[in-house]
DNA sequence: GATGAATGAGAATTCATTCAT
DNA sequence: CATGAATGAATTCTCATTCAT
């Protein structure tokens, strides 16, 4: 029977509890205003104790994309293995929506940190992931406009997580609303394809 | 024969000079990791110089909006004071595009640093702006969906001023692909009202 | 045979010697023109060590208030509950001289560097308890003259301290005299009492 | 016709104005936490304008004693020349109040700024004629009680100025008390000469 | 009699990081 | 698993001062 229950859950958790706050303050914050000492006083422990669970600041940043970002991952591999149809692509917005509102303060964090993702390693591999997500939505040879519009609905889903925050009701209903846009944008670029 | 032909072009243009590289770095590699020193050194002055010109770091970024998010701000006046017609509604969506093509490195500033805007003084004045366009493109009785569409337009145009950046072809019909797609958004979002 | 006889003392004991080290340049050059790298300098610390330690430059001045200066308020608490007698007055300006002479360059600085305290933490509350010891020297309604009195004494002890030191001899009866004089002031103060 | 009778005195009168608002700031806020800058943005004039007046801002300081502490001066040589009698020195102690009393704002200053007074010009100079003046209201060979009075005197003198300032009433009535404490001092010192 | 533009030196403070214990 | 103590490098900002105009 193990000894706490609810009680505070110190012990083999340092590691967890160190990225929960990080995320928190990196998405409240921003990362570079977000020190080290900030974190280890909100943890109340010192700042030796980051290092010996992370090598470098960045590093704490990388390990949240590892553990947060991996379901996305999941669902692109998922996706590029997919037919081109219609029903795939609204499929993968679908779980993409998802995915998204499973990581959402990590989606915030990187739409508003977009300068500083840019040169973490994180950042990159974070965009080639998006453009890959982007080549099973949009045709190659499709008009300028549809690539656009995939653009569009992916771009939206991803800002509307926290933009639409100080807008107006309830949270689920929104993101509802949000893919139906996304579906719509995708759908109208995919059934172009045939009219030309 | 003029003194200095090639010499130190030191006349009343500093401040310009501060600006634009100023805007060069913030875009280029973020907000906070511009230092002032880094401004100073490629324009050749020292650092003490720039406070000469300007009070703060902030400042520098502040003044830069002053001058270049004017033309923005007029319009959105413009706009407030617009009938809410479907055609009033588009051609504020082909200003405004034209409004960011104008001071694009100024608008990726803001996409890519919002975690530091939110806590300077210009993003609040920002969001704000955009808070009066939207409502000026969306009605406010419409369904959700619509409302997003509305949103999803606007941030479309800001999204993919740079963000289209690595993906293809000749920038300003890139731009007019986004306008279109906006405008779309917008007009679809505007008719659903008579069906409602 | 101890590993670090004179190598580094690098021992608990930083906290200390910044202190020494401050109190000494705070009293030889004055606050504002003790720089925090003078003070690490001689230390052979770097500029951040003295940070570990204190927060900030005031800070380590606080602290050397609350280390040399709870004698003296510790003083004035008992003093507060003594009897108005001429016996407690004369006492407590034993007391109050002796204590002076312990922490002689403290006070010694706060006779110099008045302008500075005054806009310092530590400065308002030195303040309040010259005004506590004060009231319990004078008689609220004692003629103006008496009230001089008592404040003369205070003000040439402390300013005895430093200001005799280019004038003549031996400290301690330098000490002596100060306090003879001072407690022929508040004698004379406390006597007139009677003769009104 | 005159042009500006009580408009802003501008004109020849801008080094005065320059001391006034210096000796101001200098008063109350000390001599290092004030800036130049702010020195000139009071008077709205250019930092610049200021070099061309004095020197340093050192200099500046150094204007101020060479104009207020004159009549000081003038006292302390009339003193020099005087008989050692009592009652010359009660009278020296009057005039000196007076002096004080004329350049409140000054002496102020120099009591709260010791330590920075100690490496100005002014600062070794003004010392220098508080010892001439002290030597000539104690007797060489006083017992040294005798010898802190006289000392005691002239410096309650000083202090009172403007420690008495939180204390109580009509600053006038103040000065008189003060002068008398200190004259009853000096006295009490002259006449134990004869019982020794 | 002043200004506009700049500088060089230096201030306080903060940060990510290290390492012996 | 963690802390205490420290560092080196940087940051923003301020100041007294200079000088051509």
């Amino acid at each position: 029977m193990s000894s706490n229950a609810d009680a505070r859950p110190r012990r083999g958790n340092t590691r967890q509890r160190i990225q929960d706050v990080a995320l928190e303050l990196f998405a409240e914050r921003g990362y570079e205003k977000t020190s080290l000492r900030e974190i280890a006083e909100r943890l109340e422990v010192t700042k030796a104790a980051l290092y010996y669970h992370f090598k470098t600041k960045e590093d704490i940043l990388g390990s949240l994309f590892e553990d947060l970002a991996r379901p996305t991952d999941e669902l692109i591999e998922w996706a590029a293995e997919q037919p081109r149809t219609l029903e795939t692509k609204q499929e993968i917005l679908r779980r993409y929506s998802e995915a998204l509102a499973g990581a959402e303060r990590l989606f915030r964090f990187m739409q508003e940190n977009q300068a500083t993702m840019r040169d973490l390693q994180a950042g990159e591999e974070f965009k080639a992931r998006m453009l890959r997500l982007l080549d099973v939505l949009r045709e190659p040879d499709a008009p300028l406009t549809d690539q656009v519009r995939c653009f569009s609905a992916l771009f939206s889903m991803h800002a509307g997580l926290f933009a639409l925050k100080d807008v107006e009701g309830d949270p689920e209903e929104k993101r509802r609303a949000i893919l139906e846009v996304a579906t719509d944008l995708v759908t109208q670029a995919h059934s172009d394809r045939e009219s030309r």
